[in-house]
DNA sequence: AGCCCGATGTCCT
DNA sequence: GGACATCGGGCTA
């Protein structure tokens, strides 16, 4: 994916994601792909929901404020690991969170990967909708921090099939009401009817 | 379908 | 010391 594609603001990267792919290369060659079919925007300094709200610039959210397509692999709650992408510019600590993918090559692997940890199968349905799911799928975790998505060949993105803005849904994030007047702002993005996100869609009133 | 809770490490006050 | 961009299991309906 050309670096030019995520140099904009995270709403408009965050929609443009939704049918590209995910692409990750193991150690044995194997690919692993998905479509990204759920995403939210976190849009720097002034987004309270945002790691670099308020400018903060550390160790942990550097990679916000690296060049657009750089990764931001994060751990959470003390067992999980989420995935972002960088976007915006340079010093701006955009980013956008891949929250569920369509499993699509290395469905495998990913079984694999998703059930060792519990001894017992996860169901297709629940191998990638989540944001700390489809990490533990594709086997991202913070050896693939500020990795550059639009050089590697062990993790990147791929132009996908265009999404029209019908099979699209906007919603609230997920897990920050905690984030003030932001909370409420529809910074998720789903394909609506993809049996892949991870809560349904339903339409606001 | 919901709600509750425990697991568990890291970041920031 | 509290919060956390989560998940899965267990419960009530």
């Amino acid at each position: 994916m050309a670096r030019s594609f995520l140099s904009r603001p995270a709403d408009e990267v965050a929609r443009a994601l939704l049918g590209c792919r995910l692409c990750r290369r193991l150690d044995d060659g194997t690919v692993l792909s998905g479509m990204i079919v759920e995403t939210e925007a976190y849009l720097g300094p002034e987004d309270q929901a945002a790691h670099s709200f308020g400018g903060r610039r550390t160790e942990r959210t550097e990679p916000m404020f690296m060049r657009p397509g750089t990764s931001y692999v994060y751990f959470t709650y003390g067992m999980h690991y989420c995935m972002n992408v960088s976007a915006a510019a340079e010093n701006v600590p955009h980013a956008v969170l891949l929250r569920a993918i369509e499993p699509l090559e290395g469905i495998e692997r990913m079984l694999e990967f998703r059930s060792a940890s519990r001894g017992k199968l996860v169901r297709l349905q629940d191998l990638c909708n989540g944001p700390a799911k489809l990490c533990q799928a594709m086997s991202i975790d913070r050896g693939l921090n500020r990795v550059d998505l639009c050089s590697s060949d062990v993790l990147w993105l791929e132009r996908g099939k265009k999404v029209s803005d019908l099979e699209v849904g906007q919603t609230p994030r997920i897990g920050i009401a905690n984030a003030g007047t932001w909370a409420d702002r529809p910074l998720r993005w789903v394909v609506r009817e993809s049996p892949w996100i991870s809560r349904r869609f339903r339409a606001q009133s």
